[in-house]
RNA sequence: GGUCCCAUCGUCUAGUGGUUAGGACACCGGCCUCUCACGUCGGUAACGCGGGUUCGACUCCCGCUGGGAUCACCA
């Protein structure tokens, strides 16, 4: 039997990462297994629903090079196509007396919840209509519409005696005793059908054999079992990941700060990194820790999957992109780094051969698109702005000469701006005024980036070209001096 | 509150009865050095508690404690 996994999103908000890491491992599991993996988009929810939110989610499963078999743009993945489906099989269900319909209302269904909860008893569903005699102007039972004045819902008729088990994939077996499970709206009086009854003929229908997901679905899966049975199908295997959690130990949302894919994206991450990083929340292989695509699919298994929630870490995702910024050729991290320039506005004062030699001096000193991006302002922009505190600290009256002097001997080193002729500029500027590398680069580095931190002085040099270099050097003589 | 799940350094984890309990991130220190990084060397740091089982438990069983998820006409 083929494996065949499935992820199903629903459009009504951005992917983030907690939720995505389900369809990375349900992705991955197909991949190893040289199965299918099939995107569904469970869009029962009109109200929440967006078409920005399904452009979203796809453009980030693309982002991140998560490939899906079978799925959206076929509109035959859309849970919204597929309400003939579900309706055939609610009627069988009620021709069968496997389902009835409830005409408690919402206000009364809350009420019940509210009390049952206050006399400390379990919130669930009574049961008050399941046995209950529709009334006598209903022909015959029908699925709920509103218009035609059948506002009533309907729901699974859940077995009370013995239990349902679930014999998951990662953990292990859990038992469900039938009577703790109350009876599921199945359909709406929207007429449209629920999440758990869609979600087990999608499963069935699209041949699913291994449902990979979030453990937050765990107590709904002997519900989706119970279906299944009622129906005559053979439940899917079920695989259930622990879920991922902020700082604070809560199921990671939004209130977590960056959690969408997006954001990440934006942020100057690669989709590399996020994929090991998140492969590695929950699963391992012995003590590596950098995955290629393949290795992922050749080692990833559900054994290796750890059984606890892991809490999400910003600091190891930021390790593991410098990593992979490092790692990449400097002719496309150079590539990579353009959209994040264009997006402050600036504009590249050199073609890519320059931009590549700026990138190479940076590439060591910034973790992200973005941050590289802002390092390089001092080498992209015409003015760069000085740090008071580098400058009172380094701009002093006694390196002015020295400072002009090296002006004066790299303005006049001719055609020849390599790092070999400018190193050699310095050293003439040290012997002439007595004074040590240190002495001299600080103040120069601060003249010429802005501040104390930068590469090496050299190749800052050779980087912004002779003309900048003198002009940045000259313009700092003036707050040598005016620093008097 | 009911049900279900979970429990090794701060965090992610290796470990499947006998280990000086290993690795990674973070943190701290040395080296490198024109600054910062990179790199490199080293360090601090964990088996929640209590009972069993066993010659021997981080590993197996039970209880406790703690954490989490879930209990919608959301998915």
């Amino acid at each position: 039997m083929t494996v065949r996994t499935r992820y199903a999103p629903s459009p009504t908000g951005a992917l983030h990462i907690g939720n995505v890491r389900s369809g990375l491992f349900a992705y991955l599991f197909a991949r190893h297994a040289h199965g299918a993996f099939i995107l569904r988009i469970d869009d029962t929810d009109t109200e929440r629903s967006t078409r920005e939110s399904l452009d979203e989610i796809l453009e980030s499963l693309r982002w991140l090079g998560v490939e899906w078999d079978e799925g959206p743009p076929d509109r035959k993945y859309f849970q919204s196509s597929r309400y003939d489906r579900y309706r055939e099989s609610a009627l069988k269900l009620l021709a069968e007396g496997k389902a009835y319909p409830c005409f408690c209302s919402a206000a009364e269904l809350d009420a019940m919840r509210q009390q049952a909860t206050r006399e400390h008893r379990k919130p669930g569903y009574d049961g008050r209509c399941r046995d209950r005699t529709p009334p006598a102007e209903l022909p015959k039972v029908e699925l709920p519409d509103k218009k035609a004045g059948r506002n009533y819902t309907i729901r699974f008729r859940a077995p009370h005696e013995g239990a349902t088990v679930v014999d998951d994939l990662i953990k292990g077996r859990a038992v469900f005793e039938n009577r703790e499970i109350d009876d599921l709206i199945i359909f709406r009086s929207d007429g449209v059908p629920t999440y758990n009854f869609a979600t087990v003929l999608d499963d069935f229908d699209f041949g699913i054999t291994h449902v990979v997901r979030g453990d937050d679905h765990l107590p709904n899966t002997p519900r989706q079992m119970q279906i299944f049975y009622a129906l005559g199908l053979e439940p899917p295997a079920y695989a259930h990941l622990p879920m991922v959690m902020g700082a604070d130990g809560q199921k990671l949302s939004k209130r977590h700060g960056a959690t969408s894919v997006f954001a990440y994206r934006d942020l100057g991450y690669f989709p590399e990194a996020l994929l090991n990083y998140l492969v590695r929340l929950g699963w391992s292989h012995g003590d590596q820790e950098i995955f290629s695509r393949q290795e992922m699919f050749d080692y990833f298994d559900f054994a290796s999957c750890g059984k606890s929630a892991g809490i999400f870490n910003a600091e190891k995702l930021l390790w593991l992109n410098f990593h992979y910024l490092k790692e990449r050729p400097v002719p496309q991290l150079a590539q990579d780094v353009k959209p994040f320039i264009a997006q402050r506005g600036w504009t590249i004062p050199g073609d890519d051969a320059w931009l590549e030699r700026a990138v190479a001096t940076l590439r060591e000193r910034a973790k992200t698109l973005a941050e590289l991006a802002d390092f390089a302002s001092f080498y992209i922009l015409d003015e760069i702005a000085i740090e008071p505190k580098a400058a009172s600290k380094f701009l002093k009256p006694e390196i002015a000469e020295a400072l002009d002097a090296l002006a004066g001997e790299l303005d006049s080193l001719g055609a020849d701006f390599s790092e070999v002729a400018i190193a050699a500029a310095f050293e003439r500027v040290l012997g002439r005024f007595a004074i040590k590398l240190g002495q001299l680069a600080q103040p120069v580095r601060v003249a010429l980036t802005g501040g104390t931190v930068s590469p090496g002085i050299y190749e800052v040099i050779a980087v912004l070209g002779r003309a900048r270099t003198v002009a940045r050097l000259r313009t700092a003589l003036v707050l040598c001096t005016g620093a008097i």
